[in-house]
DNA sequence: AGCACGCCGACT
DNA sequence: GTCGGCGTGCTC
């Protein structure tokens, strides 16, 4: 009898699984979860065993080939959450699949394409550009795999180009499959293998010469005082032996020489001085919160718990004391922030608290820490994981709690295909797994905050902040009326006079400013042209530090020009203010105050987060102008004053949740101020002190602004009172990208007729708003209704990016 | 993703 | 008549 699996095959496109059979000699060795080796087509591809079956879906199986890893690559639970993702995404569910296999460890098929012969005389005639490139490269490279050969071409598309020489008997190709690129890491170690008596008997007799009995026993001496297994290399050093003599020490049995497997651990780079094991008092607010997370973990399906805490509020308290729970009920924590980068603090904490039981995973691991921090979390040795976004899939064995910290933020929204949201997914895998699923907030999205008051969650508050401080007064400047008595400044004279008497105190500040750069535009006067990129006309940005211009959607740049490039005018200057603006001009205005720029530009270097901010956090700054960055999570206690230099940013674009992703980010940029007994206060300057988000957000008012927002929802028909999908399509030619816009419009008109989908409604199709990017041309297709994803389940849209429950329409 | 198959226009 | 472009469908 036959043993079958259905297996999901690594290869990102493909949605469906596939059977195949065991041969004996794995029979018993794979198991749900292994990840194996299969034929598929003329490829041999990776595939992860989904489950057993009884009788296969065709009459002809191939068998498995191999198995890769002698452990299960993904749980059960993992197998339920991959599954239930691609149905709700709309994504194969070969790509909700790779996502949660380590990098290194996951290969996909691909080509190995090889010169058959030099005879380049013969070559060059009749051969088009990129048939000579691909020979040229291969011929200076040597055999290359298809990937290898992408990274010499950006843009064009040469693999039919290369079918074409391999057709020609110029190159040949076979399909391969690379092994994973990661393995476990040893160290050779030594360990005493007698008891003392014995090696205090041997130690004389160690060598035959006296240089070799002096460093024999040397190091035998050294092992004897070491109890446990140590590696070699600090034999060596404490000893002056070699390898040799260790290996003679072996042999005689008096000590074992071992391979060790050691784990490279980001955790280790982390300064652990000062971790105090702040056990703090919980405020009566707080104490109340952790009696509804007891219950949840006394639930065997508990809701999810929508923690709504003002900024300073202690909520990563209540999320420490729910992974001790989660760990006191034998299960593990994960423990999900925005950008670990942007948060070491709140990882500190944790690492004090759990010491040696917390893995940090986040985008910038080595393939190998990475990998081993992904073991160990399989291997139940890690009780807690801190990480961004694909954290959630560290193969924990019994998750218990799952904390999405800051859970509005929109980095757990992965803005790229596959598109998935770690917000959506954390709840679906909460619910498989049973475990208790806090989310926590000080600006919960308006959807959640709807959907706790219909009980779909356990609505918990955090009303105050702890130790009675209060939040911080917002002062709302009118630069309209700065601009009419003749400030065209930056500042405001309230922010000027409030900047130099925080300096004047000794006190630090925070100025932001939710845009990069020195100016946002440049612009002839003589003939008003405005210099845009050539691959996506959006304006560039001027950067003075690196006296250039940029574009910040394509990474484009080019000198700042001296004459205007249409009319030939000397008259073209660089309007609109950015990051690099205010942070010049708080050093113009107050030439003793330390500045700090923390914005994308000056973090790109490794660690400069965290530098920045020790910096500034050890009072060696006094002035820290930032980007969005400010507004995740931080705390700086001994910051008094917060400067929004302007407020207005994004406020104005054409997307529905444009309102709510500002009034996030200055209730959250806000709450930076007055985390210390020294109080604090903010200054906000706006061209619109009127609108309702400027409004709610200087009077840190969550409730009206969540009232007056989602009534603007409901007369629009935006979520919650509606569901969204967005389709779009890119092309580097514009007439084609409009034209498979307006097709794909035409059939989803008729599938609404079809099957009576009266509630549901197309928009568009219309170019988006960035219609060109990086030289394609953008189209877009938004679908509202009930259950719009319904809709398109099992439609092959080929060439469309489909984003299910989007949180921009940009 | 790769690859075969089948349909159409272009050229020996 | 054949070569090769591309669109369509399949891979257990």
């Amino acid at each position: 009898m036959l043993i079958f699996v259905q297996i999901s095959v690594n290869i990102p496109a493909i949605s469906g699984v596939f059977d195949y059979h065991l041969s004996e000699n794995l029979e018993g060795k794979v198991g749900v979860g292994s990840l194996v080796t299969v034929p598929f087509g003329k490829q041999v591809v990776q595939g992860v065993i989904l489950r057993f079956i009884e009788t296969p879906d065709v009459e002809k199986t191939k068998s498995v080939i191999d198995l890769l890893d002698s452990l299960p690559v993904l749980t059960s639970e993992q197998i339920a959450l991959a599954e239930k993702m691609a149905v709700q995404t709309l994504n194969p569910l070969a790509a909700m699949v790779g996502m949660m296999l380590p990098s290194g460890l996951s290969q996909r098929a691909d080509v190995l394409y090889s010169l058959i012969s030099e005879q380049s005389s013969v070559i060059s005639e009749e051969l088009s550009q990129t048939q000579k490139r691909i020979i040229g490269i291969l011929q200076k490279r040597g055999d290359l795999r298809g990937r290898q050969i992408d990274t010499h071409f950006k843009y064009v598309e040469w693999r039919k180009s290369a079918g074409n020489l391999v057709r020609r008997g110029i190159l040949s190709s076979k399909s391969v499959l690379p092994a994973p690129k990661v393995r476990a890491k040893f160290v050779r170690t030594a360990q005493l293998a007698v008891s003392p008596n014995i090696a205090e008997e041997a130690m004389p007799t160690l060598g035959s010469t006296d240089a070799t009995q002096k460093r024999r026993s040397a190091a035998f001496q050294f092992l004897l005082k070491e109890k446990d297994a140590i590696a070699v290399t600090w034999v060596y050093a404490e000893s002056g032996c070699n390898l040799a003599d260790l290996k003679i020490l072996a042999e005689k049995d008096l000590i074992a020489l071992r391979e060790t497997e050691i784990w490279r651990d980001p955790v280790q780079r982390v300064e652990t001085d000062e971790l105090g094991t702040d056990n703090w008092e919980l405020t009566i607010a707080q104490e109340s919160a952790m009696k509804v997370v007891h219950q949840s973990f006394a639930n065997s399906s508990p809701k999810p718990i929508l923690l709504h805490g003002v900024t300073g509020s202690g909520k990563t308290e209540i999320y420490i004391r729910a992974a001790q729970e989660a760990i006191k009920c034998g299960g593990q924590a994960l423990i999900l922030v925005p950008e670990i980068a942007l948060t070491p603090q709140t990882v500190r904490r944790f690492l004090a608290r759990f010491p040696g039981q917390v893995g940090l995973i986040h985008s910038k691991l080595s393939q190998g820490e990475n990998y081993d921090t992904w073991r160990r979390a399989r291997a139940g040795q890690l009780k807690v994981i801190i990480g961004a976004r694909s954290a959630l899939f560290a193969p924990l064995p019994n998750i218990k709690l799952i904390v999405l910290d800051e859970f509005h933020d929109g980095s757990y929204h992965q803005n790229q295909p596959p598109f998935y949201n770690a917000l959506r997914a954390a709840q679906s895998y909460a619910e498989i797994c049973g475990a208790v699923c806090v989310l926590g907030s000080a600006t919960p999205p308006i959807e959640y905050r709807y959907q706790a008051e219909t009980r779909a969650f356990c609505l918990v508050e955090l009303p105050g902040r702890i130790g009675q401080r209060q939040l911080p007064p917002v002062d709302v400047i009118d630069m309209r009326v700065e601009l009419k008595s003749g400030n065209r400044g930056v500042f405001s004279r309230a922010l000027r006079d409030a900047l130099s008497q925080t300096l004047a105190r000794g006190e630090q500040a925070i100025l932001f400013l939710n845009r990069r750069g020195t100016a946002t535009y440049v612009f002839c006067r003589e003939c008003g042209e405005s210099l845009d990129c050539p691959r996506c006309d959006t304006p560039l940005t001027q950067h003075v530090a690196t006296a250039n211009l940029q574009c910040h959607r394509c990474g484009y740049s080019r000198q700042m020009p001296k004459t205007c490039p249409t009319c030939k005018s000397t008259k073209i200057r660089a309007y609109g203010l950015g990051s690099e603006k205010v942070e010049d001009e708080v050093n113009a205005l107050f030439p003793a105050a330390r500045t700090l720029r923390w914005d994308w530009d000056t973090t790109r270097t490794k660690d400069a987060h965290e530098l920045i901010l020790s910096h500034f956090t050890a009072h060696r700054a006094d002035v820290l102008v930032g980007t969005q960055m400010l507004a995740k999570g931080l705390d700086l206690p001994l910051v008094t004053l917060v400067g929004v230099v302007l407020a207005d940013v994004g406020l104005s674009l054409p997307d529905p949740f444009a309102a709510e992703r500002v009034f996030q980010t200055l209730t959250q940029v806000a709450g930076r101020a007055g985390r210390s007994a020294r109080g604090g206060r903010v200054v906000l300057q706006t061209f619109s002190p009127e609108n309702y988000v400027i409004q709610h957000a200087s009077g840190h008012d969550y409730t009206n602004f969540y009232l007056h927002e989602l009534e603007h929802r409901r007369k629009l028909g935006y979520p919650p009172f509606a569901n969204l999908v967005r389709l779009e399509y890119r092309h580097r030619d514009p007439i084609t990208a409009e034209e498979e816009a307006n097709k794909l419009a035409a059939e989803i008109k008729n599938l609404l007729i079809t099957e009576n989908r009266k509630q549901t409604t197309l928009i568009g199709p219309v170019p988006c708003f960035f219609a060109k990017v990086d030289g394609t041309y953008r189209w877009q297709i938004v679908l509202r209704g009930p259950e719009p994803a319904s809709l398109l389940r099992g439609k092959e849209l080929r060439g469309w990016r489909v984003e299910v429950e989007p949180v921009s329409l940009l």
